[in-house]
DNA sequence: TAACCGTGGCT
DNA sequence: TAGCCAAGGTT
């Protein structure tokens, strides 16, 4: 080994010792010694995009009991992975996972390629996922570069070029690091600095192992890490939702187009969602004819790029009632089996809520 | 490159 | 409260 080199290697080693001391136990993670099943990396690393492991881990242990392995997930009928993912946001995860599962059974005999190159061909697998899962799964020597090795790194080596332009830096900064021993132990130790001790706010810095060389702790500047650009938050929007409840108790819903926001999905019909909706004539964009009456308070959901209130319309309607175009009448005990995303969750409890008859006098 | 794409928790 | 943040990918 060089003289240049031996200080990369040092934090390298450092950071293993660590690891190996303060490693996190998750259902997904195997253990030390264990061979790590790359079906299980793969469903936990796509649904940790952008998600926390609080929120993913429920959804993880429904969906391996459910979908044991990727020939029972590519067989599967895709209402049903969307129902699976239903609540946990970023839907085009869950049609990606389900083309995923397919290539991988009937492409490459349901084995996952095990390069990172062969990774990054599948669908939902971009450039962290194909690491992450080349890495932990596989033991090559990937560069896995999440939101906590950017901080990480950022920090190491006091990056100020603000991301996603130092995006490249840091993928170069990862790949001098990486040991030729345990790889797939060093990303993952990489990831559990960052969640635990390398923390966005009040950082640990006393019990990190690389305190001595950190740049930004040497300056005194480590929460200023990583640099952003501000982003821009969107406008409101509003518009209506629509609870048709038939005599029996079902309710009308629809499946949403395939592509864009909440694509896929199960909705109760709304109106077309915009910053200038004009509520006085909501009832024109009704799916059907019936004595609507709105609800007391609209539903107020917050997507990542606007905030929307939907006001909610309720009615009863018989059941000689007509089934509007590309609609259905869902049987009120199998609401819960439908693909709602949240938003519709709340605009359905609205609905029922205020339809529920109210109790009788004494 | 930048916009799009959910949700829940925390400060 | 309002903004930030969390194991990002696609177009």
């Amino acid at each position: 080994m060089s003289l240049a080199t031996r200080p990369q290697a040092a934090k390298a080693a450092d950071l293993l010792v660590w690891y190996d001391r303060h490693r996190r136990v998750l259902p997904w993670r195997a253990l030390p010694g264990e061979r790590p099943d790359p079906y299980r990396v793969w469903v936990s690393e796509i649904m940790l995009q952008q998600t926390t492991i609080a929120a993913v881990k429920p959804y993880f242990e429904r969906f391996m009991a459910r979908f044991p392995t990727v020939e029972a997930l590519a067989a599967a009928p895709s209402e049903d992975v969307m129902q699976a993912w239903a609540g946990l946001g970023y839907y085009s995860r869950a049609r990606n996972l389900h083309a995923c599962a397919k290539a991988v059974a009937e492409r490459h005999g349901g084995v996952f390629p095990d390069s990172e190159d062969g990774l990054r061909e599948l669908p939902g697998i971009g450039a962290y996922t194909a690491g992450a899962v080349a890495a932990i799964a596989f033991d090559r020597p990937a560069a896995a570069v999440d939101g906590n090795v950017e901080r990480v790194m950022t920090r190491l080596f006091a990056i100020d070029e603000p991301l996603p332009g130092s995006k490249p830096l840091i993928r170069e900064q990862v790949l001098a690091l990486l040991p030729h021993q345990r790889p797939g132990d060093f990303a993952q130790a990489l990831m559990d600095l960052g969640a635990t001790i390398c923390t966005p706010r009040s950082p640990a810095c006393g019990l990190c192992p690389w305190r001595e060389p950190c740049e930004a702790r040497q300056a005194g500047t480590q929460e200023t890490y990583p640099r952003k650009q501000p982003k821009k938050t969107g406008k409101t929007r509003f518009g209506a939702a629509f609870v048709a409840m038939r005599e029996d108790g079902a309710v009308l819903v629809r499946t949403r187009p395939a592509k864009g926001l909440l694509g896929g999905m199960v909705e109760v019909p709304t109106s077309e969602w915009s910053a200038d909706y004009v509520l006085d004539n909501a009832q024109a964009d009704a799916p059907l004819k019936a004595a609507w009456r709105r609800t007391l308070v609209p539903v107020r959901h917050v997507f990542t790029h606007f905030p929307l209130e939907l006001a909610v319309y309720v009615a009863k309607v018989p059941m000689a009632t007509l089934v509007p175009e590309g609609m259905r009448f869902t049987p009120f005990a199998r609401l819960r089996e439908e693909a709602f995303p949240n938003v519709f969750l709340k605009a359905l409890e609205a609905g029922l809520e205020a339809l529920r008859p109210p109790p009788s006098a004494p």
